[in-house]
DNA sequence: TATTTGACCAAGA
DNA sequence: ATCTTGGCCAAAT
């Protein structure tokens, strides 16, 4: 059994592009409400930036109403990524959040 | 082993 | 709408 963090830098590899998904949302998945862990996880995470190739996509994680949250790498460079897959966002908030929203 | 911290969440003031 | 409080869990110190 991978450990905690693990798990969630899997299920976030599992988001498709153009969609987002919450902190709470990959808790529930696996089963612990654990919210800040992952996120905790996501930030020891440090995946490779090359020309936008991503191992793990942790762009596409946000937080439950809609706001980006945090990122390693600045919240800037998050809003960027997530704009080039087309999910748009608005003075730190992502539209149309809930439509986008990804469930497991 | 114990305490602190954190990219959170929901509810209350 | 913003701020505070309490709760939750895992990893770091």
């Amino acid at each position: 059994m991978a450990s905690f963090s693990s798990r969630v830098l899997a299920l976030c590899a599992r988001v498709p592009s153009g969609r987002v998904t919450t902190y709470g949302a990959i808790a529930s998945a696996l089963k612990s409400k654990a919210f800040r862990a992952v996120g905790q996880a996501l930030n020891s995470n440090t995946y490779d930036f090359v020309s936008g190739d991503c191992t793990v996509p942790c762009h596409r994680v946000v937080c439950s109403d809609g706001s980006l949250g945090g990122f390693a790498y600045g919240v800037k460079r998050k809003i960027a990524l997530l704009e080039k897959e087309g999910v748009h966002v608005r003075n730190g908030k992502v539209v149309d959040f809930h439509k986008k929203l990804y469930r497991f």
